[in-house]
DNA sequence: AGCTGTGAACGCATTCACAGCC
DNA sequence: GGCTGTGAATGCGTTCACAGCT
């Protein structure tokens, strides 16, 4: 049994305890956050691609953003850039590397080896991301043994001590949604404090623990949300027969 | 290119419930919008386990959000609930998936039939969730020929034709990211106005074209920074490698 | 001159708190 | 009494526009 991750206690006022030694905690907005992945990706490409030194403008289209926004976000890491000239590619992917935590890799494990646990298995942007896959979970006993990805499929029991051997912080929830509640309590009780839920359920976890989900049918009817929309406002005269034909 | 808009599946015609002097676009905002199919979820879940009538908070916690927004999203569809009483499920359930646009099935073409593809091509709650494959698209000639979940995957350059049999409007990008742009054009060229892209790369799309993207590795990134801070107070992963940490 | 970094303005989303109805 | 529906208040995120540096 490992009790060895520990939270500070007490609440996450605005208030913040403030050790000498520790610089003050930028405060990086959320949305920053959920951004800087992106911009880190782009900057990556540009630096395959020989790119030295890019201004706000270029690095903007590459991450699909304006560039006042996203001088505004780099603003809340540093200022990395310089005036008049730009940002030397290789440094700043480094800092936001560095402000994401992804200069070291994390250890995760995976749950539900199906189709999909197969897939992101098997998922190779891993390694280079920050991330290696210390374990596959599954409950089933047949899936067990297998050999996936070149890693032998876990029982869940073994959970506890996977987790306390590979010091792991981050879980991938891919179960039926039936499971992932049961799923998400244990690797939560084993230590796990980050989850990337791929079942369609809501998971409750405990405060401190961070939860993130991936859901298919969700993006797809947003989708549809506004395909239908479109629909709607350009819809084109005279049909009598639109019935969506039937064949496979 | 094909430039006819094509409309909602089935081809039925909107019919909301529409008082004199409506305007006929209710305008419902986008953070709304994307919780919308948790809701529906949720309210299936409710369903399923034979609960008739649920209150805003009841609904609220069922779909991992806060009685107040709840009411405040579902008040831009319409007062669908009984003051003193709560909503009913069935009712609110269909008025939802009704907004949405998936009281149809939508027909849906999936391209890039690698593990992820594989996967998603197996997914079984598309069907109750408002979608229905009709094709799988691979460039390779070796993947082609090959029989997954039921449909012979068919190769790349038979888009044109499929997207216009099946009157296919959305599309799902699941090819290595070096593919998907060019993938991306070819869908929307074949009259595709929607696409779900699971490639880690930007999509450019003409106006008018929405892409929604899911990358495993910005959410994986996403979790590690929030991990990392909450890390400050407590051991590294990967066992006390170098600390990261400002130097201003 | 050129481009970054940033206060200020703006707009959108969430929360509050209570009016309105059952 | 209880719960929904909603204006008002608050908070967050984006955009503007320009000051500040190279």
């Amino acid at each position: 049994m490992s009790a060895t991750r520990r939270r500070a206690p007490g609440g996450r006022d605005e208030s913040r305890p403030h050790e000498p030694g520790t610089p003050a905690t930028p405060v990086i907005p959320e949305a920053t956050v959920a951004r800087l992945p992106v911009y880190l990706r782009a900057l990556t490409a540009l630096a395959d691609a020989g790119t030295t030194t890019c201004s706000s403008e270029e690095l903007a289209t590459a991450a699909g953003v304006n560039s006042a926004k996203l001088r505004k976000d780099l603003s809340y890491l540093g200022s990395y850039g310089t005036r008049g000239v730009g940002y030397d590619v290789e440094y700043l992917r480094y800092q936001i590397a560095r402000e994401i935590g992804v200069t070291q890799d994390w250890p995760v494990v995976i749950v539900g080896i199906g189709n999909l646990g197969h897939a992101l298995a098997n998922f190779s942007g891993f390694r280079s991301r920050g991330f290696r896959i210390v374990a596959l979970l599954d409950a089933a006993p047949e899936r067990q043994q297998e050999e996936v990805a070149g890693l032998r499929v876990r029982g869940f029991d073994e959970v506890d001590a996977l987790v306390a051997e590979h010091q792991v912080a981050i879980g991938v929830i891919a179960t039926p949604a039936a499971a992932a509640q049961a799923v998400c309590d244990r690797l939560v009780t084993a230590g796990v404090t980050s989850i990337l839920n791929f079942a369609p359920t809501v998971l409750a976890v405990p405060e401190g623990v961070d939860v993130r989900k991936v859901d298919l049918s969700i993006e797809l009817q947003i989708l549809a949300y506004h395909e239908q929309r479109k629909a709607h406002a350009a819809p084109i005269p005279g049909e009598g027969l639109d019935r969506v034909e039937e064949s496979a």
